[in-house]
DNA sequence: CGCGCGATTGTA
DNA sequence: ACAATCGCGCGT
């Protein structure tokens, strides 16, 4: 079943380990995700929310369970899912999901594979019918946790969450 | 209003 | 190791 508000809600770093394993629906594409990443708000450097709400940062303020899209290196796009009530900023970063003919690993592959961009920017998905993350019966949570990719600041931060690898070939065996 | 750079990726 | 490529954010 759907993930409520309740969910998201919760502190951004949970909910970024307790969406590994959880199913990923948009429009005729259903993955695992496989890995996340945790973007907390004026207390973390790395994040994009960091210095407060600007144009692109303010949906990371806003109420949770929205979509976070935005471009990267001119060519390709990421997708976050907004967490906690609205006033505290954070964000999970999607960078893996595992479909049943394809293990997407990294945000740009994803997007770029899904269709994923500008368009659903914005999106909320505790009401859209094409863009949802459920619950599935293999519940399992257990991950590995390191550094965050790619940035230069608050590398200290074990904030990158990924599904342990036995996992993720029991659970395609299972798609 | 101009400029540097980034939560990346594929290629050399 | 590096190019591709563009919108954001900050300084002027």
């Amino acid at each position: 079943m759907k993930l409520e508000e309740q969910f998201y809600e919760l502190s951004t770093v949970e909910v970024a380990q307790k969406l590994i394993g959880k199913t990923l629906i948009y429009n005729n594409f259903k993955g695992i995700i496989t890995e996340t990443e945790a973007y907390r708000g004026e207390d973390d450097a790395a994040s994009h929310a960091y210095k407060g709400p600007t144009s692109r940062s303010s949906i990371m303020f806003g109420p949770p369970a929205h979509v976070y899209v935005y471009m990267i290196y001119g060519i390709y796009y990421c997708l976050n899912i907004v967490t906690e009530k609205e006033g505290s900023a954070g964000a999970v970063l999607v960078r893996g999901i595992m479909l049943p003919d394809i293990h997407l690993n990294g945000p740009g592959k994803l997007c770029r594979h899904l269709n994923i961009d500008k368009k659903d920017h914005g999106i909320n998905l505790l009401s859209s019918t094409n863009f949802n993350i459920i619950n599935n019966e293999l519940e399992l949570n257990q991950f590995n946790a390191t550094p965050r990719v790619g940035i230069k600041k608050a590398t200290d931060k074990l904030w990158r969450f990924v599904m342990d690898n036995n996992l993720m070939v029991n659970k395609l065996k299972k798609l």
